[in-house]
Formats: C-alpha cells, structure tokens, sequence
RNA sequence: GGAGAGGUGGCCGAGCGGCCGAAGGCGCUUGCCUGCUAAGCAAGUGAGGACUUACGUUCUCCGAGGGUUCGAAUCCCUCCUUCUCCGCCA
C-alpha cells in the first residue's frame, strides 16, 4: 500500500513511478479528488460531531440539575445533529472505500536503484555463475528423463487431478525430499527460523502481502469458507506479524519455510506446457526478512545471497538479473532474479526472485516497530525463494544426467538419499 | 458439531449507559536521590485522522462490522478469534 500522504504531497513523482511499472498515472489524479473531498466531509462531520457531544454532555448536566425543559430541547437537537451526521458518514464511507480500492490496486514505487525498462527484456544482468555443460551426447528434457525413469508421470498426474500437475515416484521422489531438507538445514544454519505454516489462508492474510485484491484471479479458493490456497509461503511468514508492534531488538528477524504453493496460471496458456517448469501445485522453500528502513537494502543482500548460496552448493549454473521497472513484482521495490541453467530451454530460467517489499506490506498489514527516537515505524519487508524445489529438481534432473540415462545425485544431497549416488530406472 | 466463558493501551488488568481514552500495576522516558548498579521518590508516557506556518483545536478507536440511544468499552445482532467441557477424527 502507498502512502496516501506522500501521494498528496508529491503526486509528480508518484505518477512518474508509477508511468514506469505501465500503470496509467491518472489513477493517482482521481485518488487525489476523492481525497479531498474526503477531507471536506471529515471536517464537516467532525464539527457537527463537536456540537453533538457538547450538546450530550449538557444533557446530562441539566437532567441532574432538574432542568429537564432545557435537556428535552437539546436532545432533540442533538437528534436533528445526529442524522446530519450519519449522511455525512455514509457519504464518507462510500468515497473511502473507492479510494482505498484504487490504493490496493496500486503496486509499489521502484527503487532508485531499479532500472527502468519496458518488460523483461530490459531487465539487467548483474552476473553469471558457473559454466553451462557441454553434452557429449544428445541431452534430454525432463519431461523425457524422469518418465523414462519411471519415476515422473504426468499422464496419471492428469487422470487425477488434469493439466498441468505432476506425479513423482521413487528415487525422484525422494530428491524433491532431499533438496526441500537441504535448503531448510542450510538455512537455518545461516540464521532463518525454520517455520511449518498453514497452506490455507484467510482473505485478509492475502490482502496483507499484496495477493489480494489484485490477483484473485490466480488464486485458488475454497467455498464456502472463502478460504485461499496458498501461492507462496511468503503470505504467510509476511503476514504473521500483522497488527504487531515489533520490538526494535529482535530485527532483523530471518524466517524460512517449506510449502506447497498452488496457483491456477490463469494467464499462461500455451507458457511452458511440457513438463514440470509450469504447474498448478508445487514445493517451494521461502526466506522472508522483517526489518527497519534503514536496514532493508543491506538485508536483501545478503537474503539474496542465501539463496545464490543454494545454487552454489548444487553446482548449478545461473546468472542473476536485476529487474527494470516495467518487470517488477506487485509489491516489490527492487527486485533480484535468480535464473538456474535448463539444457532443455537452452536458456536460463527463474527459480529464484528476491524482493524489498520496503514498507508496502508493512503498511497493508498493519505491522510497526518503534525506531530510536520512540516513533512508530512499518516495518520492512523481504522475500526470495530459496529456492523453488520443483524447478530446481528439474535442473538437477536436466544438468545431472548421464547418457545411459541415469542421473547423478548431487554430492551435497547424498546424506539425504541414503547416500545414493545414482538414480537409476 | 454441541454447551459455557472470554477478547480493553507495549504488557497485565479494572470498568458493564454520561464525570471513561479509559483506575491500578508492570514496562518505558526524564528529574531527584544514591561511590557504581539495584532499590526509593516525583513527573510524564496509546494509536490514527482532519484543521493550523505554529502554539493548539477537534474527531475516531476498548476483537471486526451493524443496530438501539440525545449519549455506548458498557445494551442488542452478526462475524472473527481464544480458552474449558462433550462429541467426532488423522
């Protein structure tokens, strides 16, 4: 959520901002008429309200002085005042409630450190990490490698559950475990707090991270609860502290969780439609940073980080890219795009995005901490991916495999396998 | 699912139609005191909005939303949520 009071003071730059994420800036222009007609009510309201509780607190008096000619009189003043109030009130209500619609429906201000571009193709290359593998022989997909294995079907994943789903067996199976284990641990041993979350949220825990209202569209819900199927575990680690005064000394506060993430790709069609890169439910292990304005940058540093750590550790080729203006996330001020080698694209993929929400969660949800000065503060957000499972199995899979068609186990992930070495059919 | 009891400021907790933005305590800040620290004494200390260059004025907020009333933390309704007991269950 953007600040309503830097939107009215410095409308320029927040159309600016937003003319860079290719959202129309006149929308700032009618939130700047509803807000002042929303001022004009309030002070009407209010000075009629003034009047009102000087009148009732005059009832009062009189009744116990035994004047109750004079009280008669002011109650039914106060009664004319008190339905004067209440169209005012309805009034104020309607223009607020459209003005907070368009408000949530606003993303985020970049970062001045976020380039501006149009879309993705302006997003900047930062680095690249590793050498991607010349094959010896003809190196195969995925969606070729595990079901040849017997050990990946979607044809099943289909007859149970329809497109766009996956059934992992076996040895595969176990990897997906493996990988989920050996993020978590290493995670944890660099200061995350391991959390098991619900995967089921409430409307208002979607709002508060940004999914909602925006996005409802991707989401999978639930009648008649109105419950939503998480997309991220980052709904729920942003939103756990909603409503909190967090305490100065415990930032940053480091929290990581494995998920399942489920979204309907409404948007998507004919995107990546073989294999696993795209699909409706997968494993993720999510990093999400709590701390102060002054911290933020510096944390989504080393958050991002955290994540190249895992990729590292996996000898898995990447590059990290930072995102432009026009690519950015809904809620993020800068963003780091982790992308993971895939034979199979020929090309990188993402499978880590590493964001500074700054105070735009913190201020949807509603979560503060007192600064030095004693002042309430919104926190700051971050969030990455550390990193998406499914798509790093498939990396695993792709960049791992041998001619015979087995695939080697990744040194690191052996303890996790029994100590196997290779998968076999 | 059934029965009952709750949700009040950073925290604990009183209030159950007007004198309540809310006693008391803890915590915090400042001052005094004290070799230091602790203890003690005194004062201050919720959030958000509107108006104002400012001093300040004013409105709203006692889980959320409606209602009754001249007036609601207090009465009524709906919802969320916590706890206890019963039932069911991985």
């Amino acid at each position: 959520m953007l600040d309503i009071k830097e939107l009215r003071n410095d409308p320029a730059k927040i159309k600016k901002a937003m003319e860079t994420r290719n959202e129309n800036p006149e929308t700032i222009e009618k939130i700047l008429i509803l807000d002042e007609k929303r001022r004009e009510i309030i002070q009407k309201a209010d000075e009629l309200k003034a009047l009102r509780n000087q009148l009732s607190k005059s009832v009062a008096k009189l009744k116990s002085q035994g004047n109750h000619e004079e009280a008669s009189k002011n109650i039914a003043e106060s009664k004319n005042i008190g339905n004067q109030i209440k169209e005012f009130d309805d009034v104020l209500k309607e223009v607020e409630e459209e003005q907070n619609t368009i408000l949530s429906h606003l993303p985020n201000i970049p970062s001045e450190q976020t380039p501006v571009g149009k879309d993705e193709n302006e997003n900047v290359e930062i680095l690249k990490w590793g050498t991607p593998r010349v094959f010896s022989f003809e190196a195969k997909p995925h969606w070729e490698i595990g079901p040849d294995l017997g050990m990946m079907d979607f044809e099943r994943a289909s007859k149970l559950s329809g497109s766009r789903f996956v059934v992992l067996k076996s040895q595969i199976a176990r990897l997906e475990r493996a990988l989920i284990s050996f993020m978590l641990d290493t995670h944890i041993e660099n200061g995350y707090t391991e959390v098991n979350v619900p995967f089921m949220v409430k409307r208002e825990t979607m709002y508060a991270t940004g999914q909602l209202p925006k996005f409802e569209e991707e989401a999978y819900k639930t009648t008649p609860d109105d419950m939503f199927l998480i997309p991220t575990a980052e709904v729920v680690l942003a939103g756990i502290h909603k409503d909190e005064i967090i305490e100065f000394s415990d930032f940053p506060i480091n929290y990581c969780a494995y998920s399942a993430c489920f979204r309907r790709e409404a948007g998507s069609y004919g995107k990546d439609v073989r294999g696993m890169i795209r699909v409706h439910q997968f494993e993720k292990v999510e990093l999400v940073k709590y701390t102060t304005k002054e911290k933020s940058y510096e944390e989504l540093e080393k958050l991002t980080n955290d994540a190249e750590n895992i990729l590292k550790a996996l000898e898995l080729p990447y590059r990290k890219i930072q995102l432009c203006t026009g690519d950015l996330g809904f809620g993020s001020a800068l963003t780091y795009d982790l992308e993971v080698w895939l034979p199979s694209y020929n090309a990188y993929k993402e499978i880590s995005s590493c964001s500074n929400d700054i105070d735009f969660q913190g201020r949807r949800a509603n979560m503060r901490y007192r600064n030095k000065e004693n002042k309430l503060e919104y926190v700051h957000t971050l969030n990455g991916s550390g990193l998406a499972v499914g798509r790093t199995l498939v990396a695993v899979l792709e960049n791992y495999q041998n001619e015979d068609g087995s695939v080697t186990v990744p040194e690191v992930l052996r303890k996790y396998m029994g100590g196997i070495e290779r998968i076999f059919g």
